[in-house]
DNA sequence: CGATTTTTGCGGGATTCCCCCCATACTAAA
DNA sequence: TTTAGTATGGGGGGAATCCCGCAAAAATCG
């Protein structure tokens, strides 16, 4: 990327959003917006068909979260570099995003120019995250890294269970909607508290909003 | 507005966003972006200094809701229109926009030539909703008006209880919290069930967040 | 103003639901 | 083979829910 510009492709379900910022990117000279993308499979065709250096995603993404985008898209182009915009700039979205193979996170209440910045680092070969996050982020992410990946992985039937407790769903309902019995859940629903540390039900329903695990 | 352009503000907490779009709107010669803001202290400074017909306003605000901003803001400027700009469409976010004295109301997600429509409807002193929600949220809107504004009159006790329980809180800690029995904590709570139609206490917790009563 | 309704507050008792610790068992992956 | 995930079960205790009724203050109505 020393010589020539930066290849990159923004992927956000706003046109509002896409086409502003794009507008404000194409200004640059060291940049060159190959295309932009609303969903994940506009965004799989343009890679399948142009080089790209960069590729700026949006966190909440229809179909599909952007987290999940980018671990596989990853895996066929490893060399990508995908930075975060989010407009939830809570520790557990840049976690997530760097546990996804993340190289920089933005979020979408920064100014324009730290865009700009997030880009330049990231085509270079560095890391980008919000400074005032930065410290603490990788401080504890570093010291904390081995536990919590081990704890926050949620097993995909334990997802499950989150999902119906989220919507509401007693025992009994969950028994029926699943076919597992009522320890059965108990026994995911402790696990579940115990690895993302909820101490209420209330906590659930939180989570699974945050996550996009479940419609507000 | 038949003479000269449309004067409107925008006010939007995303710099990103609020850049983006405005710079498309300074392209249509019919409309005059009087300025922008990205708090509701800074909007109220600038419509107290210029005339201003309509107001773009993002229902996620720092500090305040776009809703209870536009409550406010209409009785000090009663011609003013509103239009709210969402990332989320939920039929919910448009009848409180609508109940806020909204003039129309735009998803994020929607291309960027509805904006415009959307500000020239307004400006002409029509509404502008979604056409594919105009219809359902009509009839149903205007069918449960009565019933939903008797029904959803939660006390301010209620709504303490209301509170305490999305945030997780057991009977025993609302108990110290509020200083009332578990009876009447009960008591309290059922009322809030029947008012507002929950059957689970996800509901309860999904409404509180919904209705800013909590964070997220 | 007095009367009624609403809001807020408290209680008993029965029932159901949920939480917790225990143990078991099959399967698949590391 | 050990670990992790999925699945199930017992039994106890505590928490929440639901059914009643009662009462005082506040607001609203006639």
């Amino acid at each position: 990327m020393s010589t020539g510009k930066v290849r990159l492709i923004m992927i956000d379900d706003h046109e509002l959003f896409r086409d502003g910022l794009s507008l404000f990117l194409q200004m640059q000279t060291d940049l060159e917006i190959v295309a932009t993308a609303a969903t994940p499979m506009e965004l799989r065709h343009l890679l399948s068909a142009h080089q790209v250096d960069v590729v700026m995603m949006d966190i909440s993404l229809p179909q599909q979260s952007g987290i999940d985008l980018s671990k596989q898209l990853l895996k066929e182009y490893p060399k990508l570099k995908i930075i975060f915009l989010s407009g939830n700039e809570g520790q557990a979205y840049i976690e997530q995003s760097l546990k996804a193979g993340g190289k920089g996170f933005v979020p979408k209440s920064a100014p324009k120019t730290e865009v700009l910045e997030a880009i330049r680092h990231v085509a270079g070969g560095q890391f980008y995250f919000p400074s005032e996050l930065a410290q603490s982020i990788f401080q504890q992410y570093i010291s904390q890294l081995h536990l919590q990946t081990d704890a926050s992985t949620v097993t995909e039937r334990e997802l499950e269970v989150l999902r119906c407790f989220a919507n509401g769903m007693s025992f009994k309902e969950i028994e029926d909607h699943l076919h597992i019995s009522k320890k059965t859940i108990e026994h995911h629903k402790k696990a579940i508290f115990d690895k993302l540390g909820f101490s209420s039900n209330a906590d659930l329903v939180k989570y699974a909003i945050k996550n996009n695990i479940i419609e507000l």
